[in-house]
DNA sequence: CGTCAGTTTTACCAATTGGTCAAATACAAT
DNA sequence: ATTGTATTTGACCAATTGGTAAAACTGACG
């Protein structure tokens, strides 16, 4: 078993070497195609050397996972129910674009984890997430009672910003091969905000 | 080697079975996570029974992404740019819906290659794929000069179309959680009915 | 210098994996 | 019934996989 904190430098650098390896892995072949071979040699060490860190592959994979569920809810979170309905929206779906930007492998590894039927993460989503999402939900159908956005379903309306916004992540190389070039996050945030405001905007 | 085309009645249904097999574990763990034995129990043989309708892994895992290929950009063919823009767009986007819905294993599948850099179908990303979409756009950016539609980015357009509804199929655990129930493609269609119509109206 | 926890390596293992081969069996046509 | 082909099986294999055990090394501190 892994302490449940590391302590000296080293412990601190090469659980992070591990944890980034692990990433790159099991962000692009999922928990069953990823190999600690591979892990190992990308962490440059042994594998026995990176089981003295990690208990296994569970414990690498679920160690990636919780960290990244933490951080992954935080821009739902921030939405303020007292502030503008769109801008609260569009702001909210910049801040996940920018996740998808900056965290790529991150979004895929979610991507992927979800797409295996989260055996890892399944109480997750029906428990802490759902809680999460059923009160913005609430939120959001006041705005648009309130007809201060167009009518719409705030679950649905939640889904449509995940799935426009982690897209450009988990699809990349499909996006970048449509569009022939690579730099297209400063378009999509346009075209996600215009988009957006559109369906929103009474 | 397989033969280009199946004969007699037996090689007909067994070739089925373990491509309805293989689209069960590669959509669900990918190419490198799915293995050859799950894949033989589903299907109800034994491994060298498998292998003798298939080549190998790949060749049951490229029959089954060429048949995918082969359908999925049949919906985007489908959008007349002589029709009404707004009901050319969103009955494109009602169609992939449906496909979320009818094939969620194969819009599985699809994303689990993407997922993973598309090492086997990358060509086609950016030949046919990239082709097509190129043709549309321009309909699309017709439509949006001629004021029949908003401005919009033809190509993201496209792009948000495909995640809005794939969403739906890749998603499903996350989304059947969240909801707390099961059955919401009608809610779906309902949903993106409307938010595409307020983001295209002019 | 010696020591001792912390770290790394070498050698290894059992299970699984993709795949082969030849023998055995089913089946259709004569 | 017999023959030839299509299909299936059982035995097997080398490579890879997740993981272990113990020896060897490292470095900070008394």
């Amino acid at each position: 078993m892994t302490s449940s904190r590391p302590r000296t430098r080293i412990q601190i650098k090469n659980r992070a070497a591990i944890l980034d390896a692990g990433l790159d892995a099991f962000s692009a072949h999922g928990f069953r195609g990823a190999t600690l071979d591979q892990i190992a040699e990308t962490a440059g060490m042994s594998k026995p050397n990176l089981l003295y860190y990690f208990g296994g592959k569970d414990a690498i994979y679920t160690a990636l996972l919780e960290q990244l569920l933490d951080t992954w809810l935080d821009p739902l979170r921030e939405i303020d129910p007292d502030g503008d309905p769109v801008t609260e929206i569009l702001g909210y779906a910049q801040r996940k674009l920018d996740l998808s930007r900056d965290y790529p492998r991150e979004s895929r590894l979610f991507a992927n984890e979800i797409l295996q039927g989260a055996p890892h993460i399944h109480s997750h989503l029906s428990g802490d997430l759902k809680a999460l999402v059923d009160d913005i939900a609430i939120v959001i159908a006041r705005w648009a009672d309130e007809g201060r956005i167009k009518a719409v379903d705030p679950r649905h309306l939640i889904f449509s910003i995940w799935s426009l916004t982690q897209h450009y992540a988990d699809f990349e190389v499909q996006v970048t091969a449509v569009l022939g070039h690579a730099a297209y996050f400063d378009d999509a945030a346009i075209h996600l905000n215009r988009m957006l405001r559109g369906a929103l905007e009474p």
